[in-house]
RNA sequence: CGGUGAGUGGCGCAGCUUGGUAGCGCACUUGGUUUGGGUCCAAGGGGUCGUAGGUUCGAAUCCUAUCUCACCGACCA
């Protein structure tokens, strides 16, 4: 490709909406141009990623023996209303009329539309297991779209669908796909974990989510620094692995006026905020018989309250109590709770429960308790994992200690059971000849995110530096005033039809620009190999050579070039 | 959905308080100059100021409505 024939579209000003690195280098670099909220157009360059991303998808897909299907963007609605989902979904489902009014969706996913696929062409054990595929185009209306295409309305995803007569095989093709979804990301060649991922509401389901690691991701994963341990710190458990010191000290009141915070009793006190305790007061389950329930954590740790709705106790949703009830009901504000004392159930933070001669409140204004011991001073509690885990704390597997870093979700895969085959009647016949049920897995890709999350993790302050596997060419040819040169034009066109005969993607610069405006946009466009040609190297029929991501140049002679960069 | 802010050539912005029918930088066109890191000089083209209505002799500027967009918010004793 020349660029004098090509849609470069590279700018050099950052459009004041982009906020994240890769929406930045993105726009800037000729990638993507916003449409509209949430929808983008992808300019020639940002394509080629995409297709580069979604071929190494399908490969590793028919490898895992998923087959390639495509369904349509547009779902008639009574397909939604069988699976329950026209209720279920809410706003971020898209619905239309056609011309007939007829209820149309745009299709976020498509489980119903596969689930009537299968149960209408697979009536048979014989023909099972089965794993189709197809690189679609999803329609989510997003609350809030941002961060360009990492969180678009309209994008791409690669979504796979199984479907099983025994837990056993859909088990198996759930670790085949666990292992496609590694290949993948180690293909593209991004830094990424499997993490164990929220079972949601569909009770007993396996689910892991793919998180590719970047400091601009919406999620906290956390990981054992000695183990394949990963989880989303939402489901990350936190295992205390301290044990409770003796009492040593007495049950003291003391008078800490204004102290409403952990952090000000902390210093009030002149204490750690580890020993200080907080206690929360949340909405009880209406059947607990209860009005409230108090939680109580360790001063430095925060709540989880996914963890929390899980208690029986607790209501759903997670709702904190109304400080004027509480005030009311216990004769103090907020900041002044304690266990001691209590009046309603008590649910203690495995982490808080470990503490000894510990600072809580008194349940009376500006009055908190030190040298609290449990059992001693609070006897009816339960011990119960409620908090996010923190960086240092013991992995849950017992290999090592937890780190936590962003991350960016860029895949997700689920063993979703027999929600929808449920629902739709999706079955067969077995070998007995009895109609069975079939259990189904779901694996999805988000193709537009990854190449997204692949900037995110691969740029520097010139611009993107592609991985070789994803870049939009391979090499570029950056030409020194090739219109005033004709010995160097000559050696441009040789080197361009060089690559080109051997299939080398190459973006060849011919427009007549100066030095630094090519140079400044092969780097933007973060091309990973440049072959730089000028007057004084060509003296010794030498050119230069730079990698983009190592940033390394060395001087490579003209008849090698090619083997030299095919080498790579 | 709530809060905040913004809509002025393709992009980034100024002008608005103190109404007098638009300006700067980048980009673009032409000529010259320069040529290993976004040259410099000159001459140009392009906007009616998100939309609708109102006030006024006169509105980008004041008022009302409306649309769009961005950022923040579901974090706590």
């Amino acid at each position: 490709m020349r660029t004098s024939e090509y849609l470069l579209a590279t700018q050099k000003e950052t459009p004041a909406e982009a906020e994240v690195i890769s929406h930045q280098l993105m726009l800037r670099a000729g990638l993507v141009r916003k449409l509209a909220s949430g929808l983008y157009t992808w300019l020639p360059s940002g394509l080629r990623v995409l297709n580069k991303v979604a071929a190494i998808v399908r490969d590793e897909m028919n490898k895992a023996g998923a087959i390639e299907i495509s369904m349509p963007v547009v779902q008639p609605a009574d397909l939604w209303q069988e699976s329950g989902r026209w209720e279920e979904y809410g706003p971020e489902l898209l619905r239309i009329k056609d011309r007939h009014q007829r209820d149309f969706v745009l299709g976020p996913t498509h489980e119903e539309v596969i689930t009537s696929l299968i149960k209408n062409e697979v009536s048979s054990y014989k023909q099972l297991p089965l794993n189709v595929y197809q690189v679609q185009t999803k329609f989510r209306d997003e609350v809030r779209p941002r961060f360009g295409v990492m969180r678009s309305r309209e994008f791409i995803m690669k979504d796979a669908y199984s479907f099983h007569i025994e837990d056993e095989s859909l088990e198996q093709t759930y670790q085949r796909m666990h292992q496609a979804y590694c290949n993948v990301f180690e293909r593209i060649g991004l830094e990424y974990r499997p993490v164990i991922a929220d079972s949601g509401s569909i009770g007993g389901a396996v689910s892991h989510e793919f998180h590719v690691l970047a400091d601009s991701g919406e999620d906290d994963i956390a990981f054992s620094d000695q183990s394949d341990y990963a989880a989303n710190v939402e489901l990350a458990e936190a295992i205390c692995t301290e044990t409770r010191p003796d009492a040593t000290q007495a049950l003291t009141q003391v008078s800490t006026p204004g102290a409403k915070t952990i952090a000000a009793v902390a210093e009030m006190l002149d204490l750690d905020t580890k020993i200080c305790v907080k206690t929360l007061v949340v909405a009880a389950d209406e059947e607990s018989g209860h009005k409230h329930i108090a939680i109580v954590l360790r001063g430095d740790h925060q709540l989880n309250d996914i963890k929390a709705i899980k208690h029986p106790l607790i209501a759903t949703p997670f709702t904190m109590a109304d400080e004027k009830d509480v005030t009311e009901a216990l004769g103090c504000g907020f900041g002044s709770i304690g266990p001691v004392g209590l009046d309603m159930p008590i649910l203690v933070d495995r982490s808080a429960a470990a503490c000894a001669d510990f600072v809580c409140g008194a349940n009376e204004d500006d009055m908190h308790y030190t040298g609290v011991n449990w059992e001693r001073d609070v006897t009816d509690f339960e011990v119960v994992d409620l908090r996010d885990v923190v960086a240092g704390d013991a992995s849950p597997d017992g290999k090592g200690t937890l780190q936590i870093r962003k991350g960016i979700e860029v895949g997700h895969i689920f063993q979703l059971g027999d929600k929808y085959s449920k629902a739709m009647g999706c079955g067969v016949l077995t070998e007995s000849g009895k109609h069975q049920i079939l259990k189904m897995g779901c694996y999805g890709i988000g193709v537009t995110r990854i190449v997204a999350a692949a900037i995110e993790q691969n740029h520097d302050k010139f611009g993107i530096k592609w991985p070789m596997a994803i870049a939009p060419f391979e090499v570029a040819i950056i030409p020194m005033n090739m219109h005033k040169s004709h010995r160097i034009m000559e050696t441009a066109l040789k080197l361009y039809a060089d690559f080109i005969a051997e299939s080398v993607e190459v973006l060849f610069d011919d427009r007549k620009e100066r030095p630094g405006v090519m140079f400044n946009d092969m780097e933007l466009i973060g091309i990973p190999h440049s072959i730089v040609i000028g007057e004084r190297n060509l003296d010794n029929n030498q050119v230069e050579y730079k990698n983009r991501m190592t940033g390394e140049k060395t001087l490579i002679n003209i008849d090698e070039v090619l083997a030299f960069i095919t080498n790579q």
